[in-house]
DNA sequence: ATGAAAGCGCTAACAC
DNA sequence: GTGTTAGCGCTTTCAT
């Protein structure tokens, strides 16, 4: 049986080919090509026709190879666990980057990786200067990957804001405003009267975990009772199974509690199923908040989930946009702008709060009727 | 327009530097680089050595300049709809082609498109000769951009049966076995002795929801009954509230009915939460059967539910093998090996089928609690 | 405003 | 075996 695919190695128009067609030296067809300026305008068109006749597309080995620009950044995904592709996150992260990319005519090279032996050969590639920048999510604070690619000299945003403790030179990062949202989940807990409120953790390995349990405790210290009372944090993991397995050990060792605010909306529905099987209502009984709104999840749980919203596309969206700036910005000649710490970076995100080298996106409370 | 770019890294060595340090010319270094054949093993160590201390790295641009290949491949995602933002299975098979990509020294990619403007934008791409090949996902039967791609004279794997029909020359795609896994799902109902089994089929502008009813009917036809009753089958989307619709809509026409083939999980989820809301019992009253078993969605439903398995990151590697088999038997200037049709292109999968161009992967039939 | 010419870093003939 | 050399297709001074 034949390949179905006929590979036809017709040999694709090139400058030069463009340059005899129009009549103009190769110079011209490049002025053209590129942007078209200093050129007189009836020659432009000659050219662009004969550009459109023989359907030239420039070839981008040719360019990157005197230009040593590539158009490209990597998008890279280090997740030994195989979490990143239970929810929509790391898709919605894509959606966001590829768009903003796109818009600037650049690719997306995705790498996966998950294991030591990815480390280096990601590390490799990019020292390797195949692409102009990294997009990396780091989502784990022991992840040496992160650390590794910041010492390859690529130009990197985060996304999430990384944990290293040790290393000279915050880098630049993009992230939900967790520690702000979770105090806004909190807030409203305390508004509805609640006064027992209980806290299920995320995975305290990660960043956005540590910080929507500082934002808990922010409110918690705040409130009358003398808050953060230790037995009302329950330790968990991001996932249903691990927000059932807290929810049973919250509820054997304080019946009373009142409220929840679970680390995300998965967390939430696995509390929900346990205090379902308990006989216990939401939220008369028990008040549950979640995090993510993530979609449809928080919208068809039952009861529907009250929840805060973060803008994942956004975020992607932002961490492409931020490092194609700083791109520019460095060929600039500028020595890192004063204005980027003060004014959003997104041109058009006033909301976005940037302290130091990170951009903070806010988040919003979605009120269903879990709380 | 194209991005305000990159600084410029410190330039890195060249073929040239590595050849002086190491005292040979730059042809011997380029060959010790590529395998070193032909190459005394006394010099291809000096050159290895000259290598290492010098950090060289091969210039890709460089080397795609005279070698027309690239190392790369377009990963094309078609979906106006964001229904792919809200189930893994991209994910899922994103990991597939990228761990067999990887394995092959190929970079990945990733084309996102949403709407006809991406179309030419990414028709462009491919048809510019940057990649070696595509892998793309056609997930509508009206979606013109596979055709488009198909055109281009890329080679190219499908993810997923494409619907066309008057095209000469069936592409090359990977798919799950959607009709015999349908049937299985069937047979099993009709095996607890169910009679009136009904079936919520997914968006019957994708292949894989059209094989899915067809393999419903086809056992449906066998049955005793005479089957095929067409009151028996609601059409539906995929959605989990698409499921719900469905399944209120089939209780009032067909109160009688007894089992439910769900053409996916998420379907089943929502057949199920109107079959609870309704009082009555699954699977003593109604047996529900789902397709994907996704997880932890399907293990974790109320009951866990019965379903059809299929092996995404499976179908993600298998497509990526088949395209680089196929590129390298255009490289090696083969006419199209003979062995391709009969064996499976998988070269370790014994269990996929190759009907013409087309690779079908298996499915399993997973027993929980819901029939 | 336009063209001529010099490479970018690499591979692949071809010569030795 | 190893070196020499001629480009791959493009951008970019530098003349004109």
């Amino acid at each position: 049986m034949r390949s179905p695919v006929v590979p036809e190695a017709v040999s694709r128009p090139t400058l030069e080919a463009v340059a005899t067609r129009a009549g103009v030296s190769r110079a011209t067809v490049s002025r053209v090509v590129n942007g078209g300026y200093g050129v007189r305008e009836s020659l432009a068109e000659r050219v662009r026709r004969a550009v459109a006749e023989l359907g030239y597309v420039p070839n981008q080995a040719a360019r990157s190879l005197v230009t040593k620009r590539h158009d490209a950044v990597a998008v890279v995904i280090a997740e030994p666990e195989a979490r990143v592709f239970t929810d929509p996150f790391f898709a919605l992260q894509l959606r966001g980057i590829s768009k903003e990319l796109t818009a600037h005519d650049n690719q997306l090279v995705l790498l996966l990786t998950e294991g030591r032996d990815d480390h280096t050969r990601v590390a490799r590639y990019l020292a390797g200067g195949h692409v102009d920048g990294a997009l990396v999510f780091s989502l784990h604070l022991d992840d040496p990957l992160p650390g590794l690619i910041h010492d390859a000299g690529v130009p990197t945003v985060f996304g999430g804001r990384p944990g290293w403790r040790d290393r000279t030179g915050t880098p630049l990062y993009v992230d939900t405003d967790n520690r702000g949202g979770a105090r806004t989940a909190v807030r409203h807990l305390a508004g509805l009267g609640r006064t027992r409120i209980a806290h299920i953790t995320g995975a305290l390995d990660q960043t956005s975990a540590v910080d929507r349990l500082d934002g808990y405790r922010d409110v918690m210290a705040e409130t009358a009772d003398g808050g953060g009372d230790p037995s009302l944090v329950v330790e968990s993991d991001f996932t249903p199974a691990g927000g059932e397995r807290a929810m049973r050990e919250l509820l054997d060792r304080r019946p009373d509690v009142d409220a929840v605010f679970a680390a995300n909306d998965l967390t939430a529905l696995g509390a929900l199923r346990v205090l379902r099987e308990r006989g216990l209502r939401v939220p008369e009984d028990v008040a549950v908040v979640g995090f993510d709104d993530m979609l449809p999840l928080a919208e068809q749980s039952d009861p529907p989930l009250t929840t805060v919203r973060q803008d994942i596309e956004q975020m992607g969206r932002l961490m492409a946009r931020l490092l194609l700036r700083g791109a520019s910005a460095l060929r600039d000649g500028s020595t890192g702008s004063g204005r980027e710490g003060t004014s959003g970076p997104g041109g058009g995100d006033p909301a976005a709060r940037t302290p130091g080298p990170g951009v903070i996106l806010p988040t919003t409370l979605i009120r269903r009727e879990s709380a």
